[in-house]
RNA sequence: GUGAGCGUGGCUCAGUUGGUUAGAGCACCGGGUUGUGGCCCCGGAGGUCGUGGGUUCAAGUCCCAUCGCUCACCCCA
């Protein structure tokens, strides 16, 4: 047996970094005054559907859907804008106050060929602002993107475009699809597909000639109207004032249909053919367009996987070991180490000792492999005096320490040592 | 869905033109030090060579099929 193709186990030396990649989105996000909220990893096909766009590739051939028992068709979200803006208008939450600044962490699913950096089940932080289709707020949402891959480490390029709205899209993709039949002979194979299905696609073609080709077709950002136009100036001007480095990127399309205005990418060169690591923008007729109030909204995604790929390439970093770890010589010892261990774990102290009646060395390289900072060495000897070794395996300091109920100079020395030396 | 590469102990890999009991390093266990880890030395355990079939006196090695993994295309976080 194994796991399915394209699903994951993440082993503990992995664990690690996840762990990072969450504490730190969680610390972020915290201080731009985002709340976390929990839904649901399974929906009604509809939903994906509507939102993300009836002819998207994901909708078309990557959903993970199926029938449940009453005849109902599920899907597995491929992308958590949609349950959460679906929770939002369920529960009328743009009552509860203006704005609500909302991020989901957790898997989502979409049949995809694996590759690196992309799998079957993959995991998102996932980030929503909605309520307000004030610039300020698109400069807020991508300064904190920003701000937690810095807070991680990592370098990516900010890239930032904007689509358009309802009003100015349409006129811009007439001119993109009329030059694109001009120089049909021109395009990729591909290209020469994208045209119908998705003409915005052929900007962001890899093809030596297309780009040469693209260089001069219709650039979304010359097609804009006014109030667009003025939009993408603000964001520009308040990420300046921010200090957010990004440049702009006129061919940068979006795979979703939901989005308007506001687009960007963070992308790296380090993950082969998967440069982004997050991605967003701003989707103002979504809300109402799922059944809710005529909200606007903005957000963004960025993927944990390629995060801690990311995180692997930059540093090697050690499991933490145990505090503390009990090696008994003997019955007695080892009968009295144990009741030690459990007072040890109840003080806070992370603890382990030997259960199988191995010898001191065996032991003490035990608590080597485990990279344990202490290690605390209980014979008969010991026992009759009261008084214990403890052993700094990090210096190689040992001093006697006293085996009484308080445990004072024992969780004094190991307790206020605080991880120093590992 | 398309294309390419790769499947040998837990991990990383070696394995000559097919030729005896399939090797190494790391990790694991034990010993050298019967109460002291890391370094060193000695020993041990661990492999249906992905799976099935075929060719052959003989297959890890050649052929076919199949499964799996990886990378890339498409698309995307």
């Amino acid at each position: 047996m194994q796991a399915l193709k394209g699903f994951k186990d993440i082993l503990p030396d992995e664990a690690v970094l996840w762990q990072q990649v969450e504490s730190t989105a969680r610390e972020v996000f915290r201080r731009f005054g985002f709340e976390e909220i929990k839904v649901p990893i399974l929906e009604k096909t509809a939903l994906f559907a509507r939102s993300i766009g009836e002819a998207t590739d994901i909708v078309e051939k990557e959903m993970y859907t199926f029938t449940d028992r009453n005849g109902e068709s599920l899907t597995m979200r491929p992308e958590g804008t949609a349950t959460v803006l679906r929770a939002f208008i369920e529960h009328a939450m743009h009552l509860r106050r203006p704005i609500n600044r909302l991020f989901t962490v957790g898997p989502m699913f979409r049949h995809e060929r694996p590759q690196k950096g992309r799998l079957r089940q993959f995991h998102q932080v996932s980030v929503e602002a909605l309520g307000a289709d004030s610039p300020r707020l698109d400069a807020e949402v991508i300064a904190m993107a920003h701000q937690l891959l810095v807070e991680l480490g990592l370098k990516a390029e900010l890239q930032l475009n904007s689509l358009g709205c309802p009003e100015c899209r349409p006129g811009h993709r007439q001119k993109l699809v009329a030059f694109l039949n001009r120089h049909r002979e021109q395009l990729c194979q591909d290209c020469q597909r994208r045209v119908e299905s998705n003409p915005l696609r052929v900007l962001d073609c890899k093809s030596a000639n297309c780009r040469q080709l693209n260089a001069e077709a219709p650039a979304i950002l010359d097609s804009l109207c006014r109030p667009c136009e003025d939009h993408l100036t603000l964001v520009r001007r308040d990420l300046e004032a921010l200090e957010v480095p990004y440049s702009l990127n006129p061919f940068m399309v979006r795979g979703l249909d939901y989005y308007t205005r506001t687009t960007f990418e963070l992308l790296t060169d380090a993950l082969g053919a998967q440069s982004a690591v997050g991605a967003g923008g701003r989707y103002d007729g979504l809300v109402r367009q799922l059944g809710g109030p005529d909200l606007p909204g903005i957000g963004f995604a960025m993927g944990i996987e390629r995060l801690v790929l990311l995180l692997q390439e930059q540093n090697g970093t050690p499991l933490p070991g145990p505090d503390l770890f009990l090696a008994c010589l003997g019955e007695p010892a080892a009968d009295y180490g144990f009741t030690l261990l459990q007072q040890c774990r109840l003080a806070g102290l992370s603890a382990l000792m030997d259960v199988q009646g191995r010898g001191l060395k065996s032991q003490m390289k035990q608590a080597d492999r485990l990279n344990s900072r202490f290690v605390l060495i209980i014979g008969d000897e010991e026992l009759a005096a009261g008084q214990a070794v403890l052993r700094n395996l990090t210096t190689g300091e040992e001093h006697r320490v006293a085996l009484n109920d308080q445990l004072g100079d024992l969780l004094q020395t190991v307790g206020g040592a605080d991880g120093a030396g590992t």
